[in-house]
DNA sequence: CCAGAATAATTATCGCACGATCTTTTATCA
DNA sequence: TGATAAAAGATCGTGCGATAATTATTCTGG
């Protein structure tokens, strides 16, 4: 059962962990000069995506979507409210949540991301079956890491 | 050829992008609380790996390897310098160059790292075959990913 | 109905990470 | 040799991202 035996090496370029660290990077540079152009980051390009699909959302509920917490989200929304993208409003079912909709220019600003998407996608030089393919592993990867996390910390 | 028409759905859970974004946020719970343990921040490890590897690296080469600007380097080894696990000296050869070495504590928690990186493995559910194959999938797109932004930029 | 638990968001603090700019040191070349 | 260019770090400003503490609202049990 004790797989510790098959010891990883430390090296560099053998660790998965740094592969997607630096995977994420170069990622977050090919999109920078198209977000750049909208005048987006990537997480705020993150929550257009998830508000273009269903718009209204809490932030909470963007959150649980993005796996970040409301005090990541809080300040970033912020920002794209000062940008004109959404606007903040309590809802008045219950006032403890704060809906995020997408405004005029927030709408048109998601018209643009599918061709942001699609530059980063020729970008990875992948088929789009490897992108299925790949983005399967890596999520169920992830789905691993999260489960291996929350049953108990290992203080 | 242009693969361009076959579009990628602009769906959350479709984007690479987001698989790997969600990943490393994954990896870094993962590591934390190990990390926690040895007083490391997840960026700080991966400096340790690489001072394992060749200890007296210049800010620098270091920053090659990981792919990191001084500007992020900097303070981070200072920080690392404070916590007693570097020194940082001019070099006497090119004062420009700043050396980074071990110190003995350094060293110590070297030690360590491999049993993170093991737990780490662990926690991915992936055989050492698997982890092998999509380390290498990942590295792949990756240096794909950095020769489509070289080039030119596309304003 | 009301005290306390639970939930949602905000605030504060810390540590990356980047781009832009600056300083110091080294290299180059007319 | 003496001006200038190049290289290596350091500094500054902005924006994530995490945790912990706080505030405000809603829910729940007696």
């Amino acid at each position: 059962m004790t797989h510790a035996t098959d010891t990883p090496s430390l090296d560099l370029s053998d660790l998965l962990c740094f592969a997607i660290y630096s995977a994420n990077h170069a990622m977050n540079r090919t999109y920078k000069p198209h977000l750049d152009r909208l005048g987006l980051t990537y997480p705020q390009y993150l929550v257009l995506v998830v508000l273009n699909a269903q718009d209204g959302l809490s932030v909470g509920a963007i959150g649980r979507q993005l796996d970040l917490e409301s005090s990541t989200l809080t300040p970033l929304l912020k920002r794209m409210e000062a940008a004109g993208l959404v606007t903040r409003r309590r809802d008045p079912e219950d006032e403890r949540q704060v809906r995020i909709a997408l405004t005029a220019d927030g709408r048109r600003t998601c018209g643009e991301l599918a061709d942001v998407t699609r530059c980063a996608f020729a970008a990875t030089g992948l088929s789009l079956e490897e992108v299925v393919d790949l983005n399967q592993k890596i999520r169920d990867m992830t789905r691993r890491l999260r489960e291996a996390s929350t049953p108990d910390d290992p203080v």
